[in-house]
DNA sequence: CTTGCTCCTCTAGTCGCTAGAGCATTTAGG
DNA sequence: CCTAAATGCTCTAGCGACTAGAGGAGCAAG
């Protein structure tokens, strides 16, 4: 919030130069990235070697910021840190041909089709089961029925991938409060 | 299928008894569950306490295997252990309402359709990402772009879950090869 | 007796973070 | 100027659900 820029106390700059740099904190405010998620993504080699200030804390500048936006996007999007490096490599040289960033957004746009089509087996095989079910004894419900013979089951493991979504939104163990 | 299971749990000389007890191998072929994945069950308590020969190798008879079988189920259907944990504990009381167990397959239905619709935002991002570009160098690329302005994307991330999908199947590291 | 298979335990790696310990530095208020 | 709070640093460990591999033991057949 406060800007305290009001005293100039550089020549050349106005009130909020475009390279200036800014704390960690600032650059997760800016970007939407959590701070300890950023140090780690520096670790994993998505962001380029950041300048730090004499007491050993790293700088960002607009770019970084932008960097670490793009890496956010690509997250949501459910792209792994993988394809991202190299998402990042290519938008590094534009004058190279995006063919492979064609194929990272195609494949994943692939992964995602075949996730949504497994959920829909999968969705499809829940509700017959909580529905069937005549909410009595264990012994005669459905749900458990249905996991124990496969017979009463009609989904068979439509092959999709391992992992699913990142979304950093959902935090759902409860709030620290104490 | 196999339903030479007719045989009540008896005495009397069957040339196949029901309780035969077979090795981790054969369990594993019985019931669809890696060799490994079943003693990581067992750690993890998903299993009674199992028999052991005096080799000290782990021997699973007919309800052991059954009990692989439903967790199976249970892992394709994306239930975590934990659920899949309370689900057996039902089932072994079986004159207890069935309740929960509804409660749990309910929440995994929500879960699942909380992804799917997720995931539809994401496809349609993906896919217009993917179509707008005209496949020239990055400089142009929609793909890229998109990514790093949120501005061209439609895309916010609707919440779903952490991770999604088990299906045993997926194996996408390249083979060792060297 | 050797070969080859299965089995045992144990450790460590995967992925994308998140949490916390134990310090150093910076900043705001008095 | 001093102090307290906030923020930063590094490092380690944990999550979930496995998977991979080392190094050794048992066991049947040839």
């Amino acid at each position: 919030m406060s800007n305290r820029t009001a005293g100039p106390a550089h020549p050349a700059s106005a009130n909020k130069p475009p390279d200036a740099l800014q704390s960690i904190g600032a650059a997760a405010r800016a970007s939407g990235v959590k701070v300890p998620t950023i140090r780690f993504y520096e670790e994993a080699g998505l962001l380029p070697p950041l300048p730090r200030t004499e007491g050993n804390r790293r700088l960002y500048g607009a770019d970084a910021v932008k960097r670490l936006v793009f890496i956010r996007h690509a997250r949501e999007l459910g792209f792994e840190l993988d394809a991202i490096r190299t998402l990042l490599q290519l938008q590094d040289r534009p004058d190279q041909s995006c063919a492979e960033a064609d194929a990272i957004a195609g494949a994943r746009l692939g992964e995602v089709r075949r996730r949504i089509s497994a959920l829909k087996a999968l969705e499809a095989e829940l509700a017959q089961m909580v529905e069937a079910c005549a909410h009595g004894r264990v012994a005669d419900c459905r749900v458990i029925e249905t996991l124990a013979d496969h017979a009463h089951c009609r989904f068979h493991a439509a092959a999709a991938g391992p992992a699913e979504m990142p979304v950093r939104a959902a935090k759902r163990r409860q709030p620290p409060k104490g």
